[in-house]
DNA sequence: GACAGTATACCGACCGGTGTGGTTACTTTC
DNA sequence: GAAAGTAACCACACCGGTCGGTATACTGTC
């Protein structure tokens, strides 16, 4: 987990994250990140083992920030009940996509990388089954009935948000997903009559 | 539109349509193609000039495919309302995904292809705003107040149980979809009250 | 002396794409 | 109705470039 990285670690790390997000996994070389993180290739390989490990850890490395970025968020939106929780995690998502253009790491990497015995896949899945677990959390805690089908068609709307962003060029997929959240959340049963 | 194949262009396209969307654009190179096509890479070029037109006219193909299961399948789920052809059409996408667990080759393409100006894009966006004008169009004839906000909101599902069946291992993507699709539509405020 | 790093050269495999030359089969023209 | 033309195809060899990954040798530092 917290293996301590040396600093051309660190830079080799910081520059394939850039690289992937920004032009793809399979656009971007080894030599491309060794030669922008001012490292040689060896030191690559050193650190890293192969370019398939380096994916890994580059989708870690996106998933901590994610997660930081997410809690820096709930501080800031300061949500009072759980179903705040869920409508600011959706509101963090605008944030979060706002000057991105390139839509979700996780399921781009997925496409790209395919392969299911991939070691970086689960990363992938575990950050998607992440969401939904943490919708279907605030779902219980909200008192909702059936939290596990909520949580489900939150995690629709929030995926469906990430790629019509992306692919079908919907700028405000973002707001329309939280728009569609607020709904659901609102006219959905509750435990409690 | 309608140019005519040669009987070894149709069935390089055919094999480009399989391999394509199986493996992955990046993954398969014109050589497979034209092996299993039984062709030579001569005649593949002969054909379609590049692999990027090639694979713009995989697209267009897939695309034609796509409609034609789709007025197969409302032919034969018989919507009577405007409400019913949306659920049908949530109900075709069941059937379209079972049994291929790579998803939506157009959200694959364009995570693959990333470059805007690749000549396969337009076929990409274009597949997504049909899908959303036929929600707004469907909408707009049930009498829905709203349909561009609706038509959004449809869209979201659909894709993002695309995309979930296939990142986020969600099997039952497509179920909760249009189960959610359903709920949408029967909350959904009229023009006439 | 173990570790992190640089510098550079190299490897085999594969990639998209081209060029040459030859074969079949159908159609046009005198 | 024979010759000429043409479109579709095959076989095969070849190209420059890039890819992930390795090897060797040397430097600085705790």
């Amino acid at each position: 987990m917290a293996d301590r990285l040396t600093p051309a670690g660190t830079r080799i790390l910081a520059a394939a994250s850039t690289l992937f997000y920004e032009q793809g996994i399979r656009t971007v070389g080894v030599d491309a990140i060794a030669a922008a993180a001012e490292v040689t290739k060896k030191t690559l390989y050193d650190r890293f083992g192969s370019k398939d490990r380096l994916i890994a850890a580059y989708l870690e490395h996106r998933n901590r920030v994610w997660h930081e970025f997410l809690d820096e968020q709930l501080v800031l939106r300061a949500p009072q009940t759980a179903e705040d929780v869920v409508l600011a995690l959706f509101g963090a998502l605008t944030d979060w996509l706002a000057g991105s253009r390139n839509g979700c790491g996780f399921i781009n990497a997925s496409v790209e990388l395919a392969a299911p015995d991939h070691p970086a896949m689960p990363v992938i899945v575990g950050q998607k089954q992440w969401m939904r677990s943490e919708f279907e959390a605030q779902a219980r805690l909200a008192g909702m009935a059936d939290p596990g089908e909520l949580a489900d068609r939150l995690l629709l709307l929030h995926e469906g948000a990430l790629v019509s962003y992306r692919v079908a060029a919907m700028t405000n997929a973002t707001e329309v997903a939280a728009r569609a959240a607020a709904d659901l959340l609102a006219g959905w049963p509750r435990l409690d009559g």
